[in-house]
DNA sequence: GCCAACGTTGGC
DNA sequence: GCCAACGTTGGC
């Protein structure tokens, strides 16, 4: 008997001269690995809280209007970010290993963008989102959990 | 480009 | 285990 289990909800942030939302667009079948997390608190939610099924807010972050552009689904959960063992790499990290990988990432797959972003300075005027980690002062994390309160409110002002 | 806020590192 | 120094994030 399967379990249905009640998807999880996230906001994910990548600056888009790395990897915006029409990079994922363009992306074979419109799916991407979300490598180069290198955050140890975005890590465990990666690694230990996302699930397949689950949604997340694609979010655009240090450029001109940051703010959410988009939804997406996780489609395939954690396993080793190799990125890590890549000397090559930007997110090369040489105390990560293949039998003991420090850093974890996830699949998502394109599901929406919408019209309009949704500006972060719109997201800060809305009173019902007083406490969104996203709003929190000083935050930096790029894998944030979205409770299913600020998700709705947050849909309703798409 | 600036800088406040925060995370990480490493000496002790 | 403390904490100063340093590096990074990310809005502005």
């Amino acid at each position: 008997m399967t379990n249905k289990r009640t998807p999880g909800y996230w906001l994910m942030k990548s600056e888009p001269d790395t990897f915006s939302i029409d990079d994922l667009l363009k992306a074979k079948n419109q799916t991407s690995p979300w490598d180069g997390v290198r955050n140890y608190q975005a890590r465990n939610y990666i690694r230990d809280e996302m699930k397949i099924g689950d949604l997340a807010f694609f979010y655009h972050s240090s450029c001109k209007v940051p703010g959410i552009v988009g939804l997406v689904e996780i489609v395939k959960s954690a396993y080793p970010d190799h990125t890590a063992l890549e000397p090559k790499s930007p997110y090369y990290d040489p105390k990560s290993s293949a039998q003991n990988p420090r850093w974890y990432m996830v699949d998502v797959k394109f599901k929406q963008k919408y019209d309009e972003p949704l500006s972060l300075e719109v997201l800060k005027m809305n009173p019902k989102l007083k406490g969104f980690k996203l709003l929190n002062r000083g935050n930096r994390l790029s894998i944030l959990p979205v409770s299913l309160q600020e998700w709705k409110t947050i849909q309703a002002m798409i």
